[in-house]
DNA sequence: TAGATTGTTAATCGATTAACAATC
DNA sequence: TAGATTGTTAATCGATTAACAATC
């Protein structure tokens, strides 16, 4: 079990545990190669059995994993044992539909809502209110919440982060394009919707060409 | 102007014109020096002058960047000359907030939207007709979208990039949980929503233990 | 010219890959 | 045992970094 895990080696884990759970409602059996779960992620079987390693050893030797053993593991390795407490910060177009995208999850639960426009506080989205953004700090705190979707405008996002640091947030899954700064104890994943777009024209614009 | 550009690059182009631009909203001034660019990105001033190299050279030794002119280089790069046309493909939370949020971006444009429930086809989200989704090839074709957003069920997703494919669809950007299969000048951008939250808890995970 | 910042190079770092020894 | 697949190692590949020569 070393120390500094390739961050794409955890998210392949996270790709391994879908594919898994797939492969139960296909009724594939139990035993699982490491060869079957790199074809179903696209992907080699040296990188399936690489990536595993970092964290102890799963299989045997000759045979394969145990599909139930090998969920159950990278679900532990993933701390996904329990269900996390989300709150989402910015009741827009995107907040509103990660409220609706996790309600239909497991494994995550949205706890709160903020917004800081007086039309939307009091308001409800499904079972959750939506949250004055200035009560953020008492209110995560309180809920004992340790994830945070930031989705407010750019120039409003560190404001509100700080706030959720304070609320005692652990991770946050931020939309606003801009780098956050967070305490070492904080870890912030970025999803760039902007950018990607880009990122797709530009390959667009390249492949066009040669 | 090299052959092989890492993505990371790429990526970062984006953040810089996202940086220029907010820059000119500051009256930052018309000189613009990668020492700047890079404090604004969080990065380190050689990342912004490696990353600009691969394209050609575009600042003046001893000086630094004109604003404009940089921008307008990125913007070049990037392929970012004219409006995208972009087709949706499922108009449930996350469809309809990528129409949402792409109404308010400029750069691209929204041409369509389809979706498979009965329920939803012929309604419209804005100025936007829902289609059947059985017509995607058409549509797209006539339409000359190269752009597509899929964002319907896993089990959904490679039928509908099919259908986008024949209809000469040169990008998507995926937010359903599975690899898809593309031909080589069709380019994937992945979102992964649910691998993004569970990267988030395995790093809470571990830094609580350190 | 002197001062400053770019563009580029070489060294470092880290991840991926492929091959194989271990072993069920 | 023979056959098979894992776990691990060494080699490859590619990106990042830091330092500096070029030059405005």
């Amino acid at each position: 079990m070393k120390d500094l895990i390739p961050e794409a080696t955890v998210r392949r884990l996270s790709h391994y545990l879908r594919c898994i759970e797939m492969m139960e409602k296909c009724c594939y059996g139990e035993n699982l190669q490491s060869k079957d779960l790199a074809r179903m992620c696209s992907i080699s079987d040296s990188v399936v059995r690489r990536d595993l390693s970092y964290f102890g050893t799963f299989g045997i030797k000759g045979v394969g994993y145990d599909l139930k053993r090998l969920k159950d593991s990278i679900k532990r390795i993933l701390g996904l044992t329990e269900k996390k407490k989300v709150v989402v910060v910015g009741v827009g177009n995107i907040g509103r539909a990660l409220i609706g995208y996790l309600s239909r999850v497991d494994g995550f639960e949205v706890v709160a809502a903020f917004d800081n426009d007086p039309q939307k506080i009091g308001k409800k989205i499904g079972k959750i209110k939506i949250e004055d953004a200035v009560n953020i700090t008492p209110i995560t705190a309180n809920l004992n919440a340790e994830i945070a979707v930031v989705a407010v405008p750019s120039d409003e996002a560190q404001k509100v982060v700080n706030r959720l640091v304070k609320g005692r947030v652990k991770g946050i899954l931020n939309f606003a394009l801009v780098p956050l700064k967070v305490p070492d104890d904080v870890t912030v994943r970025y999803i760039e919707l902007l950018t990607e777009l880009e990122v797709l024209t530009y390959n667009i614009k390249k492949r066009r060409k040669s």
